[in-house]
RNA sequence: GGUGAGGUGCCUGAGUGGCCGAAAGGAACGGUUUGCUAAACCGUCGUACGGGUUAAACUGUACCGAGGGUUCGAAUCCCUCCCUCACCGCCA
């Protein structure tokens, strides 16, 4: 969430940057204002309450250790009549503090300044273009044929076992999304990231940190025991400094992790959700940064760059989109999205998305770190898939089906284990 | 699922009503000494929100899992909840 104090010396500033993010309820930030106002105005009153409270109560002990039964008496009234004051001035202060927290996380990110203006996905703007656009033979096919053809996902299998969305993945198609899981995590530990295996449900708290509450729990799978099943391992990974004050040397700190993402999607169905397009199971390999404030942008390139160079590796034809103020997340104040192009589907296809947070998640789950003996400063956070798997796949499959076969990229056919499908 | 124990600062761990924001040790950081390393010695070593200041200094309040209660006064007593650990049962 955003810094009061930020928004006290610039609240011009913020209003304008919320408006080009294009959201609506500008009103909030007054009231965060008034809110916060009020708060110290109410601390105030308790604090010096209860200084008196405190002094009070500590004479009475001396007095009385002295046997100065009456004066004791006396200051007892005193304190009684004091409190009965404060207890109202605490329950004020109590609801000041929900409601300005309330209001704070109503409030999304401020979008950077090279944050293109506009309000839709068309209104993206293409950062760069990379990698070959195929020529597919006449006979080429959607990735859904593909897979049936080739015995490499079953989608009727999910739906029996589990519903729509839950593919299954077997023989070459199983093992080609394990070849690639491998790549991806050897490619970012070989960058300098560390590897976890998260659990892949969080509670409550965790989901809260990285934004997905309040809010979006329906776009969240929900257990019994209320545990949520991650929509992407940035949550559990994110999560694993939540409360924690780093020193400035332990900046950058560069995780990695491969999970499964559980998303419900609610009210997706249509025509974009065929095949793996849109699914409510599927692998990514994440990576996460948190880093020095001034280094954050520093930090996004080279995640940009990070990613930019898988897929080329993966030899497929992507653009990058800078996206623009309305199409961005509720907590990114700048996000990349990399898509692929599906030749046979002809349709690009999002599969990475690169964010700089910068303090706003940080601040949910003070994430901090001290430079020598100064304050804790709160760190800047980013993420990014590196990469999605159903997306590359289909894409993979559709763009390098041949007559003779389906093409393996260089880079995984060791890991693959063959040149062809 | 059953039974028991427990949650104190970066860690270990003392503290059962006022002298406790909290002993002691360790780690870490700064320094002295040393040919280097180690050792030894000295010092520093919480966070949040207020007040104050150009900034500091200084100062108030809160925090010993969370929330409530008792009391003039709570880490310490009571209640509720959460979590962790151990053992048993079940099971990969």
């Amino acid at each position: 969430m955003l810094q009061v104090p930020f928004i006290r010396q610039n609240t011009d500033f913020v209003k304008e940057r919320l408006a080009f993010k294009h959201f609506k309820e500008l009103e909030v930030v007054d009231e965060v204002l008034e809110l916060d106002d009020k708060r110290k105005k109410l601390t105030l009153e308790y604090d010096e309450t209860q200084a008196q409270v405190n002094s009070l109560s500590k004479e009475i002990g001396k007095l009385m250790a002295q046997g100065k039964k009456e004066e004791g008496e006396a200051q007892r009234a005193a304190v009684a009549a004091l409190k009965e004051k404060l207890g109202p001035v605490n329950e004020a202060l109590n609801e000041t503090e929900a409601a300005l927290h309330n209001a704070l996380v109503k409030l999304p990110n401020l979008p950077a300044a090279i944050v293109p203006a506009g309000k839709t996905p068309e209104e993206n703007e293409v950062v760069r273009q990379g990698g070959k656009i195929p020529d597919l033979y006449a006979g080429a096919v959607p990735h859904w044929d593909l897979a049936k053809q080739y015995d490499l996902i079953d989608f009727e299998l999910g739906n029996k076992i589990t519903g729509s969305g839950f593919p299954v993945f077997k023989n070459k198609g199983a093992r080609l999304q394990r070849a690639l899981i491998q790549y991806f995590l050897d490619y970012n530990t070989s960058n300098g990231y560390t590897e976890y295996a998260p659990p892949y449900m969080v509670n409550e708290t965790s989901a809260y940190g990285t934004g997905q509450l309040p809010d979006k729990e329906g776009q969240m799978y929900l257990t019994q025991d209320s545990y949520f099943l991650i929509p992407t391992a940035e949550v559990p990974v994110t999560n694993i400094y939540r409360d924690e004050i780093l020193k400035d040397t332990d900046l950058p700190v560069k995780m990695t992790a491969y999970s499964p993402c559980f998303r419900r999607e609610a009210g997706s169905y249509g025509k974009d959700v065929r095949g793996l397009n849109r699914v409510h199971q599927f692998d990514k390999v994440e990576i996460v940064q948190l880093v020095h404030p001034d280094k954050s942008f520093e930090a996004l390139d080279e995640m940009v760059a990070h990613v930019e160079a898988l897929l080329n590796q993966l030899e497929l034809p992507y653009r990058i989109l800078r996206l623009c103020g309305g199409d961005m997340s509720f907590a990114s104040a700048i996000t990349y999205d990399f898509e692929v192009y599906s030749a046979a589907q002809q349709k690009w296809l999002e599969v990475s998305s690169v964010s700089n947070f910068e303090a706003y998640q940080s601040n949910r789950m003070k994430i901090r770190f001290k430079e020598n003996n100064g304050k804790p400063q709160l760190v800047h956070s980013l993420n990014g898939s590196s990469l999605a798997l159903p997306r590359i796949l289909a894409c993979m499959l559709e763009n390098n089906q041949t007559i003779e076969g389906i093409q393996v990229p260089t880079v995984l056919q060791t890991y693959y284990g063959s040149h062809m499908i």
